[in-house]
This record gives C-alpha cells, structure tokens and sequence, in this order.
DNA sequence: TTGACATCGTTGCATCAGCAACGATAATTC
DNA sequence: GAATTATCGTTGCTGATGCAACGATGTCAA
C-alpha cells in the first residue's frame, strides 16, 4: 500500500490552517490592510503593553527579524510606538497608540465573530480540537 | 475583556501546523533537500501516476506556479519526467521516473513513521483532532 | 469556418520568509 | 577594569510565494 498524502497529518494540518488563515485574512483585510505578522504583533501588544522584539519573537513564533519590520511598518501606520527601555539599552519598547487600540478594538470583535463561526462549524469536535492543539503546541516545534 | 491571541484558534492551528511541518521537514530533509511543494507534488505523483499540473493544483493546495515551478525543479532533479499529453496540447503528463518512485518508497516509509509518531503524541485525541480537520478542510477556504 | 471565449502551463514581478551578519549594548570572566 | 562572550534589534541576501499577464491550444456558437 503506497503513502497517501490525503490522510497524512501534516498535510492536513497545513491544509486546515491555510483556509482558515484566509477566511480569517479576508475579513481583518476589509477593516485593515495588515499582514499576518502585522495583525499579530498588534494583537500581542493589546494584551501585553510595552514589551520588547525579543517578546513578541518567542510568544507569538516569528522571526524577530519579522517582527521588527512588522513593528516599524506599524510604526509607521501610527498604530505603535517605539520608545527605548530604561535600564537596558539593547531593548526597545513597544506598544500601542490610541490609534492602534482603536484598532484592535474593532479587530478583537471581529476575531470573536469569527472563532464562534469556526465553533459552530466544529461543533461537537471543537473540544477535541483544541485538546490536541494544546498538545501538539506544547510539544514545541 | 480584551482579545487573546493564544486562545484563537487560526492562530493555533497555524503554529500547531507550522510546528509539525517543521519537524516532518526535518526528517525527510536529511533523507532529499525537497521544499514542502516538491515534496507535494512527488507524493501526489507517487498515487495518481501520470496528471497534469492543473490536477495537482487543485488536489494539493498549490498555486499552479509553484507547483510549475516545482516540477521543473524536479525534473533537473531527474525525479519527474514530463510529456505532452496525447489528444490535447495544453496539457503536459507529470509522472515520477524509476528515481523519483525510489525515493518516494523511501519518503513514504519515512512519512508513515512521523504520522505514527504523531499519533502517539496525540494518543486519543487523534480521532476528534481528524473529524475536526475533516469539517474544516471540506468546507473550502 | 471563423471569431469570441476559456483553459493550460510558464514567466515576471513585487513581496515575504528565514537565515546570517552586523553594530551596539550588557553580562561574565579572569 | 579589561577582555571575552552573549544578547538585542536591524539590515542584506537568497529563495519562496502569490498574483497577474502572456502565448499557445481548445471549445463553442453563430
């Protein structure tokens, strides 16, 4: 019996979040131009407060070189700000403006919106989704 | 309450899928310095025999380019071979040469020990995590 | 048959991802 | 305290990605 490719896990998983991804993109995209390293550095810093490259780069799994060029194009959108860190001349700080909450305000809804379509659509499957991304997350990549 | 990005489902599906695309790359990376869309498209030759870049397009997921691009990439490979398609002029036949059905033996056995590994991890979330993908990916993107 | 329209594979182009290298600052070690 | 080593953020560079345009071929309708 020869691999199949349909039912292979990685494939599947790629697959899943690729469209998934693009619903959600398709919506964020009419409020906003963002990237996906965009959208997440800005959701990120609308919990986090002032924080540094550094942070974002471990918690939200990009480069920190992506981050950084996410960072200044939001900068300069004037929907985050720079400052750099007292103490630790290395560090920058970065957090959002009243533009950039603003923002986040409108796109919190709509990813709310969003992932209760998605959990309707699961349904029943929803719990056991989300266990088994609990442990593949955890497993570190 | 303010939107949390770690509990947001299309950003774990897309770290989860990222994360377990990492590892299986890293497998079958040492084995043949294939890209994911190589790896694909030869895994999709491996079960379909000869089939015209559109068929791989639309079944793997791939922008027609890249799988395009892949199969030339292949071919110099000597992994693929490409032929006109008899009866109609647009299409080309893709198909994997002695070579590249070595190697995919090789990859396919490689592939179903990742999938088992994976399963393990899982142990019996695997079953709703696979009803879950199920609903999402059949619902198109 | 011929002219409009659709489809196939390739290529160009702009952007993005990922990695390494760099200057600047801290921390550590002797 | 001086020298080595580590960390932070930025930038360059190479290749991948995604979209649109293109030439070539097929299809369909009048």
């Amino acid at each position: 019996m020869s691999f199949d490719l349909e039912g292979f896990l990685p494939y599947r998983l790629s697959v899943a979040a690729a469209q998934v991804s693009r619903r959600f993109a398709a919506l964020y995209g009419a409020e906003a131009g963002l990237t996906i390293p965009e959208w997440r550095v800005l959701a990120h810093l609308n919990r986090s407060g002032a924080v540094s490259v550094r942070d974002i780069n471990v918690k939200v799994n990009l480069d920190k070189s992506i981050v950084s060029r996410a960072a200044s194009r939001l900068e300069q959108a004037g929907l985050v700000r720079k400052s750099g860190h007292a103490g630790d001349g290395r560090l920058i700080a970065l957090e959002l403006t009243p533009d950039g909450q603003e923002l986040m305000g409108r796109l919190g809804r709509i990813a709310e919106a969003f992932q209760a379509e998605l959990l309707a659509e699961l349904g029943p499957e929803a719990a056991g989704l989300d266990r088994a991304l609990d442990r593949l997350i955890a497993r570190g990549g």
